[in-house]
DNA sequence: ATAGGTTCAAGTAGTTCA
DNA sequence: TGAACTACTTGAACCTAT
C-alpha cells in the first residue's frame, strides 16, 4: 500500500459523533495572515512598553490552572445546565485515561473500529483546556512521595512512543514526528512500505519506514490543514521581517561615548572652536585695498579677541557693496576675486592651526601631515563656511550685513556648477543644525582620509578616522538620541568630496587669469587641475 | 472564506428586533476621556511607560465576588420588579442553553425566525441589567445543599461555551474570547478559514480556526466600536499615570531629621538668633549725627542685652521722622544714605558673628571664609532683614514706629529696581513665614555658595551647601509635613543672587558720592562696580 | 462590581543546521 | 533528521476608572 501525505486514509473514522460539522482540531491561532495596516499602527502582539515595577511575582505557574479544572470539572458535572455536553465528555475522558495507562499504543491496530477515536489520548481531547490529563487522575503512588517531580509521563508521542513536546498539527508528538509530518505534507511526499504496511514504528525504528510513520501520524489525527500553505508561510515571512525591521529600530539603544572619547572629542572641538576667528582688519583685500605683505602681520588673532571686528566688518561691508555696485553681476569680478581668496586664505591658517591641535594628527608622519592638509584644508573650509551661512537668505555671511549670494560666486569666478552644489550643500548642512562637536568632528573625519594621494602610513589614518567616526557616532546617538543622525552626517563625506573637485576645477580657471592676486597658500592648497 | 477583524458579516440576523438605530450597547462609560484635550496626541500605540508601583500582594479578589453573587440573587428572584424582564429571560436562556449544550451550531440555522433575537443571552438585553439570569430559574436543587457554591451557569460564553467572565465588547464571554476580539480588531487582523467556514466554536477548539472564531464573535455581537483607539489607550494611560502621581504625593513620608542634622541645624540656629541683635544706641547714624569713631565703641552687644533698646528706638524714630520731613521724596538724602549703610555696617558684624558661630565654616580655609563672607554677607543681610520686614504694611521696620518704605530705600540712594525687587523679595519671604531654623539655615546655605569667585577648596563648600540643604529638606518637611516647603524656600537662593547684584550696583552710586561717610566693612562687602 | 486594558508564561507554528 | 531555535498567539490574572 501506499502513504501519501495527502491522503485521507483514517480521517473519517475520527469524527466526533455530535460534531457533524468537520471541526479542525489543531491550534491554528499561530497562523497569523495578516495585520491590515501596512504602517506599523499596532505591533502584533499587545505591547505598549510598560514598565513594571511591582515587586510580587506576578503569575504563579502552571500548577494554579491545573488544579481549578480539577476542581471545576466535577462541579461542572453536578450543575444541570453542564449535563448534555459535559457528562459526555467526562465520560470520553475518563476512557482516554484507562487507555493510556497500560497499554499505550495498541489502540490503532486492535481498537479503531470499536472505539471512537475521540477517545484517543494523543488527540486534542474537545472539552479539557490543557490537554494533559489532571495531577488526579494519574493512576496512583507516581506522585505521591515526590511532589516536586515533573510529571511529564503522559507526554508521550502519539507515533513513535518517543517523549511528546506539546501537540503538533493537532496531536501530540515528538519533535522528530512533528518535522517529519511537516516535510512530507509540505513536499507532498509519497512513501512506499517495503513490508507489509504494519510496521509498528518506535523511536529507534521510526526512521525505516516513512510509508507506515506518515500513516500513524495521520491515524493519530495529525491534520494536513495544520500545515501553512506556501502563501501564508510567505505573508508570515513577510510580516516577521517587518516586525524585525520595526523592533530593532525601537529597541536601539543610543551608544555611549566611552571617556578616551570624550576627551577626544573635547579637545578637538576646543581646537575648532578656538581657530573658528573672523579676519583681523585689514587682512582681506576688497577691490582697491592695498596689498600687504604675506609674511608680516599673522591674521591669527588671539581666540578671545573677536569681539572687536565691528569696525573691519563695516570695512568689508563697504567694499563689498562698492564691488557690487560697479560690477554687472554674471561676470567675473577681480576684486571679488581677490576677496574671495583672500577670505580663503585666512581661513586656511585657521584650519591649520586647528588640525596642529589634534594630537593624532600631531603623530603622523609630516609628509602625511602636509598631506591630509592639502587636500582636506578645503573641505574642512567648506564645512567651516557654513557657519556663516544663512538659510533663509540661501546666502553666507559676514557679519550681519555682508552677504555672499550666488552672484558673488560667480562674480568671484566660479563655476555655475559648484556654485549650486555648494549652496546646496550649506543649505542641506544648515539644515542639520550640527552643534559644534559634531562640526569638530565632521571637519577632522574628513581631514583623516586615507585614500588622499601619496601618504606614508595609510592604515594610520585610516584607524584614526575610524575612530573619530565612532566618536562622532556615540556622541551624535547618546546627545539626540535619534538613530540616522551618524549617517546624515557622514553622507556629508562625499559631498564634500565633490564639492572640493568642483572647487579646484573653477579655481583653476581664476588663477589663470588671477594668479598673481592669489597668496601662495591658496594655490597650494587648490592645485591646477591640466584641463580645466 | 475570509474572516476580517473589520467585517460585518452575520451581523444582521441578530439585530435586536427591536433596535432600530446602530447604538452601541456595551457599556462605555469605563472611557473617560478626560478632556478634549489636544495634547494627548501620542503617535502610536506602543508607546506609553507605564508605572505600576502597586505593591500589594494581587492575589484575594475572586473569591469575594463569589460570596457576595450567591447572597444577591435569591433577593434578586423574589423581587416583584425582577419578574417580568428577568422570567422572559431566564425562558429564552433555557433555550438556548439546551441548544448550546448537545449541538452548539444549528442555532443559527434553525431558530433565528422562531425565537425572537431579543432572548440571546450572549448579547446584552437592553433592559435588564445584569442579563444573568435569576438564581430560581435554574432547575432545582443545585444550590439547596450548598449555598456558598456560585450559580455561574448563566455565564456562558458566547462564542465558544466556555465559563463567560461578564460581557465584554457587548456580549457574554469568557476572557479568552474578549482578547481574542481585541487583538483580532486592535491589529486589524485577516484571517481564513481552512476549512468551509463552518467551524463550530468550543472551548477546545476555538484556537483551531480563527476565522470562524472571529465570525462568531460579531455574530453573537461583540462590537468593534467598543475597542479603544490608540488614542483613547493613550489618554487612559496619561490619566492613570496622573493618578499614581497624585497618589504617591499623597502617600509621600516626610523625610526625618538625623540626630547630627538635628545638631547641626540646632548650631546654626542658635548662632543665627544670638546675633539677631538690634543695635545699640548711638551706633548708628541719624541726619545730624556726629560721626564716632569706628574703633571705639564696639557696636556688638552682648547677646542677652538686647533689652534696653527702647530708648534708642526712641532717638533713631525721631532722627528718622526729622529726615522724613525735611527731604522731598524722589530724591537721595545724604543723612538717609548714612543711616541706612550704618545700619548694614552694624548688621554686617553680627553676621560675621553668625557665621563664625557655624563650625563647618571655620573649618573652611581661612580665605575661603573671607571669600564666601564677602559674597555672601550681604545675601545674609537681606534674609536677616526679613525680621523686620511688615508684610502689611509693605516696609522694613526698625522698632515698633519707625518704617522704611519703598520712598526711604530710593532717598537711600538705592535704585528703583533694587528697591522693588528687595520689597518683592520680602514679601514673598514673608508670605512663607519660615521659622527661625529655616531662616538660619537658608542664611547658612546662601553663606556656603562653592560658585563664589576664587576659593580654595570649592568642592568642600559644596558639600557642606548639600548637607545643609539636605538638613533643611528633611527639617521642613519633617515639621510641616508639607512636601514643596523646601522647594519654595530653596527658590530664593537665585533671587538673593539677583538682589546682591542689583544692590552692588545701586550702592556703587551712593559710594560715588557719600564714599567718605561710608564705613570700610560695608564697602568691602559692597564692591564697586565699574560701569555703575 | 463592571468592563475596559495590560502582562507574561505557556503553547505551538516555522526555521536552522550539524 | 530532529534538537534547538525564533516568533507569534493565547488567556488567566492583573490593573484601573467609573
Ligand atoms: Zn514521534
Ligand atoms: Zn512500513
Ligand atoms: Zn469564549
Ligand atoms: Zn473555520
Amino acid at each position: 500500500m501506499m502513504m501519501t501525505a495527502g491522503s485521507l486514509v483514517n480521517a473519517e473514522p475520527f469524527k466526533h459523533a455530535h460534531t457533524t460539522t468537520s471541526e479542525p482540531l489543531c491550534d491554528m491561532s499561530y497562523r497569523f495572515i495578516s495585520s491590515g495596516s501596512p504602517l506599523f499602527r499596532h505591533s502584533s502582539s499587545e505591547a505598549g512598553n510598560e514598565v513594571n515595577d511591582n515587586n510580587q511575582p506576578r503569575h504563579k505557574p502552571a500548577l494554579k490552572r491545573k488544579s481549578e479544572e480539577s476542581i471545576s470539572d466535577p462541579s461542572l458535572a453536578f450543575h444541570p445546565a453542564a449535563r448534555g455536553g459535559f457528562i459526555l465528555n467526562s465520560f470520553a475522558y475518563d476512557a482516554i485515561q484507562s487507555m493510556h495507562r497500560g497499554q499505550s499504543n495498541q489502540s490503532h491496530d486492535i481498537v479503531p473500529n470499536t472505539l471512537p477515536k475521540i477517545s484517543d489520548p494523543h488527540r486534542r481531547s474537545p472539552e479539557t483546556q490543557p490537554t494533559r490529563p489532571p495531577s488526579g487522575s494519574v493512576p496512583h503512588g507516581s506522585r505521591s512521595f515526590f511532589d516536586n517531580d515533573e510529571d511529564d509521563s503522559w507526554k508521550v508521542c502519539g507515533v513513535c512512543n518517543d517523549k511528546a513536546t506539546g501537540y503538533h498539527f493537532n496531536a501530540l508528538t515528538c519533535e522528530g514526528c512533528k518535522g517529519f509530518f511537516r516535510r512530507s505534507v509540505k513536499n507532498s511526499k509519497t512513501f512506499t512500505c517495503t513490508y507489509n504496511n504494519q510496521c509498528s514504528i518506535t523511536k529507534s525504528n521510526r526512521r525505516q519506514c516513512q510509508a507506515c510513520r506518515l500513516r500513524k501520524c495521520i491515524q493519530i489525527g495529525m491534520k494536513r490543514e495544520c500545515i501553512m500553505s506556501p502563501d501564508e508561510i510567505q505573508m508570515k515571512k513577510t510580516l516577521v521581517l517587518s516586525n524585525r525591521i520595526k523592533r530593532a529600530t525601537m529597541q536601539w539603544v543610543p551608544m555611549e561615548l566611552t571617556n578616551d572619547q570624550k576627551i577626544l572629542l573635547d579637545t578637538i572641538c576646543s581646537a575648532f572652536i578656538q581657530s573658528n576667528n573672523l579676519p583681523e582688519k585689514g587682512v582681506i583685500r576688497g577691490g582697491e585695498e592695498v596689498r600687504q605683505d604675506a609674511d608680516k602681520g599673522s591674521p591669527c588673532s588671539s581666540p578671545s579677541s573677536s569681539s572687536n571686528n565691528s569696525n573691519f566688518l563695516e570695512l568689508i561691508k563697504r567694499i563689498a557693496n562698492d564691488i557690487a555696485a560697479r560690477t554687472p553681476s554674471n561676470m567675473t569680478n577681480p576684486a571679488h576675486v581677490v576677496h574671495f581668496t583672500d577670505i580663503m586664505e585666512f581661513s586656511i591658517k585657521e584650519i591649520i592651526k586647528f588640525c596642529k591641535k589634534i594630537p593624532t594628527f600631531m603623530d603622523l608622519d609630516l609628509k602625511d601631515q602636509i598631506a591630509l592638509l592639502k587636500s582636506g584644508c578645503t573641505e574642512i573650509l567648506f564645512i567651516k563656511a557654513n557657519y556663516t551661512y544663512d538659510l533663509e537668505k540661501k546666502a553666507l555671511t559676514l557679519g550681519p550685513d555682508i552677504l555672499y549670494t550666488r552672484d558673488s560666486f560667480l562674480q568671484g569666478g566660479m563655476s555655475v556648477e559648484y556654485t549650486d552644489n555648494y549652496l546646496k550643500f550649506h543649505e542641506d548642512l544648515s539644515a542639520l543644525q550640527l552643534d559644534d562637536v559634531e562640526m569638530s568632528s565632521l571637519s577632522a573625519i574628513a581631514l583623516f582620509s586615507a585614500d588622499r594621494a601619496d601618504l606614508v602610513d595609510q592604515q594610520r589614518v585610516e584607524n584614526q578616522q575610524e575612530a573619530l567616526a565612532l566618536c562622532l557616532q556615540a556622541y551624535s546617538e547618546s546627545s539626540w538620541k535619534v538613530r540616522n543622525r551618524f549617517a546624515i552626517i557622514m553622507s556629508f563625506l562625499p559631498r564634500l568630496r565633490t564639492l572640493n573637485s568642483l572647487c579646484t576645477t573653477a579655481f583653476s580657471q581664476v588663477k589663470k587669469q588671477f594668479g598673481e592676486e592669489i597668496r601662495p597658500l591658496v594655490k597650494e592648497v587648490q592645485p591646477t587641475v591640466e584641463n580645466a
